[in-house]
DNA sequence: TATTTTTAGTGTCGAAATAACACTTATTTT
DNA sequence: AAAATAAGTGTTATTTCGACACTAAAAATA
């Protein structure tokens, strides 16, 4: 015990003259649920700003990194491990915080919706809120979710990240919707399948979706493989890439 | 005297059972020669790994932004303000600085280097290296500059940042070899001046250019009204998107 | 059981963008 | 005067993109 002691000791403060921070992570998590996205907040369970809402958020600890950290809150609220995440922005203005100084890395989730609504935790009072009707948020979340909502049209306008807001079998209409409502745009239907089928991403299943409509469309599952190989070259469905800021 | 530390005290460790953590920012700073790509380095000159070579950087202050900070330490090193300067990412392993954990937000710069190859503080022995022949460089900057070199592609073939490279004014033969020392291709010249000038980002000058060959090549400089408007929107230069990675 | 309603699914064609390709011009050096 | 060097410029074929309308399947309804 000594020992241990005197280790942490020696190890600790060895650049001894420097300041030292408060380290947070937010998680923006977005979810699709079949016509629009969505965001996860939860009221806030401390002061300040105690019951007003907020991004799912905690503090870094000594001993995991930024990622571990980012994915242990994510859990703590959705119960959910191994999801689209992606670190976004660090945010390391001085007042941030108006109790003490801490700097806050974002990091943004892509998720099932229906796969996990029923199992967040409680504890947190969270509800997912329309993308266009987020309330006011503490602190400087608001940038946080402008920045993701930019960061997440910006990448998919390349990459084929949205298919992670799908569960693992969906319809050609499904995935329309999700990309209009990403882009808030209308994209005609034959050339939005012929190019969507062109990328040799989506394996055609026998069964059909009959909830949606009448006549029933049939499921797709991702190709894996292909999509690993072409997560680099995906189609470009920006209709206006004036709007689209890193 | 004794109310602003009492202040301060107050203001201080609210959030009180909560770790601190050692913040650190990483610059990498890129050059053009006219022939490729460059990045400076500083021989470090203080353990761990005294003398060996590394980004510039240093430890975030208590009354700074990180941004600010990042701004702090590219002028120390280079007597630079106002130059290109984008967060990159945040690298928040534990271990990744063997004597104390320390969380470091990487920044990378775009200068143009002849303006200021002069003017490098001697305090810090820096030099540019060819980004193909970078050496070993301590924790993880190697990985830091790896990601820099993804980034600069990724936004280059959407936006026209290298100009922040080039000198005011510059030929269209120059421009071109930017272009293809970062994307590490050859581009047809034709096709390239045809759709570098269909962009509307460059007014031609009267004067030309007589060093670079016998002929001479016409100087042009950003037209910057145009220049911001068309930030989002620029060429798509990208020889195989396979290889970008954001 | 016929009709209506609703959404799925598919092909063509013109326009625009892209990629391939070679010669002339200006100037300096020899 | 000739040779060497790099700048500057246009055309054509190919590919990609965007606009556009009807048929098919199934359920609901009359």
């Amino acid at each position: 015990m000594p020992l241990t002691l005197s280790k942490s000791l020696l190890k600790m403060h060895k650049y001894s003259k420097q300041t030292r921070h408060l380290l947070a992570v937010d998680c923006i998590i977005f979810g699709f649920d079949g016509e629009t996205l969505k965001i996860l907040l939860i009221k806030r369970g401390f002061e300040p700003e105690k019951g007003n809402w907020s991004l799912m958020g905690g503090f870094v600890e000594q001993n995991e990194s930024l990622d571990q950290a980012s994915n242990r809150i994510l859990k703590q609220l959705t119960g959910i491990d191994g999801v689209y995440l992606e670190q976004l922005h660090t945010f390391g203005d001085t007042n941030r915080d108006p109790i003490e100084r801490t700097v806050s890395t974002a990091y943004f989730a892509l998720i099932d919706i229906h796969q996990y609504e029923t199992q967040l935790s409680n504890d947190y009072h969270a509800e997912w809120f329309l993308l266009k009707q987020v309330p006011k948020l503490i602190f400087d979340h608001q940038e946080m979710v402008e920045a993701a909502k930019r960061r997440i049209r910006y990448k998919a306008a390349l990459h084929p990240i949205l298919f992670e807001l799908l569960p693992a079998r969906f319809t050609i209409p499904q995935l329309q919707i999700l990309y209009e409502s990403v882009f808030n745009t209308t994209i005609d239907k034959r050339n939005f399948s012929k190019r969507v089928l062109a990328t040799g991403l989506l394996i055609k299943l026998a069964e059909k979706d009959k909830a949606g409509s009448k006549r029933g469309a049939y499921y797709y599952q991702l190709n894996m493989q292909n999509y690993y190989a072409k997560f680099q070259a995906f189609l470009n469905f920006i209709p206006n890439p004036d709007t689209l800021i890193l």
